[in-house]
DNA sequence: GCGAGCATACCAACCAGTTGGTATGTCGCG
DNA sequence: CGCGACATACCAACTGGTTGGTATGCTCGC
């Protein structure tokens, strides 16, 4: 919308205070329930500079997804889980890394794409979208992997690989609810043991494969 | 000052009326969204007869999450996929029944606990507990099935059958949140089918099983 | 001195919850 | 049976506080 075309010096920003003050107040409490005057204070801004830099809640929480998305995206491509040669590793990796990010307080594993896309769906279809791109985005970037392993190991001839991307998000969302509902983090964790399980018979069960250890993937923890 | 005497509605049905018109609104704006007024406007009821019924706008959405367990348990007793004689069957048929219900709009096949468990879990203890008793509850009417399935197949030494009853519940509340995101049921079907997948191959891939037709059950529809 | 970045002060609308009342059902008792 | 006492179910009007949003002023770096 706005004609700003060029990152600013971002010095002393508000802006970023802001995005990241919403991302935390959101997970924890919503976005109808995170009113604008308590993200300012969270943010220690007024009300002034929020309005300065957002049209409206809306455009906030439009710009808090897309937030999101930066910094996941940031956050995912350094991570430790591209380094397995094989794309079929490189996938149990990432769902390995997957679970062990799941810790500490409910509100700072979860998803925030996720969480305001279940509550403004209806509402806001400018941040429903945006939630949409966040999370089918990030999705995206394990279908080249999937795609490969499936051909790899000739699996997939009922599925493609942008639907098994998907389900481990769903999954890894599925499991946020349950972690929130139970106030336990392990709930989630267990879920995603089952999805690890889902992966190896899927890649590994139907075919015998014709390399040497493709079953074998990096330990996950006892726990 | 004589008063007319108003059409009566079925005196005694505000609060059922309320509790409905709470869960058709929280599962489609949320229930920080919904406003006591609004609630009471959909359920052509006033705020006297709200607070009468309700201590507290918590104590509502203690008492829908409450209402949705007892309907949706009713429901899922009598629904048809009990038939089966088999446990194993009576897995699938329960998961084929799931993804036959995903259909039409977003708020009619959503989840009310996992909506409001999403939203709550820190600002309300009680609703998220609520909420937490809805989910696992159903959650806990698949073990008995799921684990005489477990013996029978022999399957099972890595994992409990009530974590794969949460996990079934997580794919599903996660299916609901893509479907949202995407404005589109589908995404929900489509995890629902990989949720399928898994436990075939759970089920039927390990051992050859002595049985006969184990590895059968009920078709899903081709869509 | 000029605009970007931010602060102060304010507002109309809306919110959950309260108050005081009315209509109706019901139960005990003579 | 009849009648008073009480409980339940509901209603309209109101209240104090909060909300998203605005109007305006200050203050720095260029």
């Amino acid at each position: 919308m706005s004609r700003q075309t060029r990152t600013r010096p971002a010095r002393g920003d508000a802006r970023t205070r802001l995005l990241e003050a919403a991302r935390d107040m959101i997970r924890a409490q919503g976005f109808a329930a995170t009113s604008v005057e308590a993200l300012c204070a969270a943010a220690g801004v007024t009300k002034g500079a929020f309005f300065h830099h957002f049209e409206s809640k809306e455009a906030l929480g439009v710009a808090a997804a897309e937030f999101w998305s930066e910094t996941t995206s940031a956050f995912f491509t350094e991570a430790p889980y591209h380094a397995p040669e094989d794309p079929l590793e490189r996938v149990f990796a990432y769902v390995a890394f997957r679970k062990a990010i799941i810790e500490g307080d409910t509100s700072q594993f979860t998803c925030l794409a996720g969480t305001m896309a279940q509550e403004l769906h209806r509402s806001s279809p400018a941040i429903r979208e945006a939630c949409a791109r966040s999370i089918f985005g990030h999705a995206a970037t394990l279908e080249p992997d999937l795609e490969a392993a499936m051909t790899a190991q000739g699996v997939g001839a009922d599925f493609t690989a942008a639907s098994l991307a998907a389900h481990t998000q769903a999954v890894l969302q599925g499991a946020f609810v349950l972690a929130k509902a139970a106030d336990d983090p392990e709930r989630a964790r267990e879920c995603v043991d089952h999805l690890t399980r889902y992966l190896k018979l899927l890649f590994a069960g139907d075919r015998p494969a014709n390399g040497g250890d493709s079953s074998c993937h990096q330990a996950e923890p006892a726990r």
